[in-house]
DNA sequence: CGCTGTGATACCCGGCAGGTATCGTCGAAG
DNA sequence: CTTCGACGATACCTGCCGGGTATCACAGCG
């Protein structure tokens, strides 16, 4: 099989719509509608179901759906892996670390500057990103490695080490009752009335529910201050608020723990220096200073 | 990027020739010539050092040439497993389950009845192999799910669950002096004047060394019964020793751990139930019986 | 009963993958 | 030093196939 069929199927399976896939993938209609055909007949099994007014994925589809978008992520951190190795041919290689933006600056600040240290380090990008699905940038090779947290994150499919632990905070306008109590429990902080949770993506689709979808961090921020949601976050979030908020620990919340995470089979040395770096440094870092 | 220049440079990456990579292929040498450097030229590197003499890798040859593979393991899984999913149009799916031919009879029978108990269970196909790779099995799509074994198989890349740990013993010779002792080490087995100890492949490539290359178990067997060599093994291949073998414990081998592991992303309900089965299992699975 | 939106079919064309013949070049042999 | 052999590169041709345009078939809808 072909990574074109594979991209050609996987824009119909998207768009449910051949039209607007052969739009995407930037070419006509028929010559894709036969592209299509050709790959069922070469499979021997058939993917979509053509009803009246659009299309329909079969069972079988729907792994091809799942397991092909795997293999063209494969495909393209192939590519971009090797561009990157013989890139520049500088003995020291890059590394590039997606990192959430909004994530443990204090963490990222001591891995970089321990990592800095070892003999004979790759220079680090730090590819920072909002709520971006830092499990697809490792997939596809755009990073080698990722601080990613748990639960938030599946690690499901890398090879990671866990880094550090942290308890979680509801973040309240701090003109709210609520906002003066010592403690709260997750099930009082999702129920205020008129204060809805906000939500962001997890594992790339915003869960249902009334509160606002946050995109990002200065977004959240600016929500709670004007009072019109409430958020639980990480304790290191403690390091971005506001006057305006008020920061109650939460007494049941799930513990969230930072990974590092790379692709399993990844055999690069300075990325295993990387990783040893972070490890290292797990044993003499504190717990995110309160502000 | 397309498979079929990735599928050309893998070929010629394992050869380092051209004449013989085309041949491989099917096809005559200079397309294939031109196919690699037209790939070079695209990925804006160069992926191979063209000596007088034959081929060697750059480093971004070599990148391409594991992480290429990688990619075409996960295009024909996806061609692979939607082919499965589409094919027998029966509710009933089928998992196919690969296990190492001379592993743990027992576990494995344990495991298919229990599992065969659950309703709506699928259809296992037992995937029985000698010494090949069960890690490319699962990784290209041919199996579902592997029992493998720690320290031997690598886990990385896929989930996995523990099921069982056992010893090592040694099997010598039953004529042998050493066979009379109640326990051995490893030092002691592996340096037995006149008794080499045995090699298999271990993540695909047999470790150096003067003992015999084994390809499957039977001739182990055979080659320990005629005295020619010894072999570390785990407990459980007490069930097939012969009268002429002898089996002494070990000390201070390192302990062996079955699980069973599957594609860290797959979703199929049926391979959950598997699992489920497994490692309830876990709980009330004796240690094999010792003979 | 036409109109619209959708996928399938028919047909044509150009580019590119693949083949054959040949060259250039380096190493080994003498 | 010369010659030969091995091997990859180049030149050039051809047929296939991927892609485009035009059109059809058909279902839903007013």
């Amino acid at each position: 099989m072909d990574t074109r069929e594979l991209r050609y199927f996987v824009a119909v399976a998207e768009e449910l719509h051949f039209g607007r896939a052969a739009e995407r993938l930037g070419m006509a209609q028929p010559p894709l509608s036969r592209a299509i055909k050709q790959l069922e007949r070469r499979l021997g099994v058939s993917l979509l179901e053509r009803n009246r007014r659009g299309v329909a994925l079969t069972s079988a589809g729907e792994v091809l759906l799942y397991e092909g978008r795997a293999a063209l992520d494969a495909t393209a951190a192939a590519a971009r892996r090797a561009q990157r190795a013989g890139g520049v041919d500088d003995p020291r290689s890059r590394l590039v670390l997606a990192v959430k933006a909004a994530g443990s600056h204090e963490l990222l600040q001591k891995l970089l500057d321990a990592y800095s240290a070892v003999p004979g380090a790759a220079e680090i990008e730090v590819l920072l990103c909002g709520f971006c699905d830092q499990e697809g940038l490792l997939r596809d090779g755009r990073a080698d490695a990722a601080l990613m947290h748990t639960p938030f994150n599946s690690l499901a499919g890398f090879d990671s080490e866990e880094l550090t632990t942290e308890g979680q905070i509801a973040i309240l306008p701090a003109r709210h009752p609520l906002a003066a109590r010592e403690s709260l429990t997750v099930a009082e902080v999702s129920d205020v009335p008129g204060l809805p949770l906000a939500r962001w993506p997890s594992y790339g689709v915003y869960p249902p529910g009334p509160g606002p979808e946050i995109r990002d961090q200065t977004q959240l921020a600016q929500l709670i201050a004007l009072g019109r949601t409430v958020a639980i976050v990480p304790d290191s979030a403690r390091a971005w608020l506001w006057a305006e908020h008020a920061a109650i620990p939460l007494t049941d919340a799930p513990q969230v723990v930072t990974h590092i995470a790379w692709p399993a089979h990844s055999r690069s040395l300075a990325l295993a220096g990387l990783i040893r770096t972070a490890t290292e440094q797990r044993g003499d870092h504190d717990q995110p200073r309160q502000r």
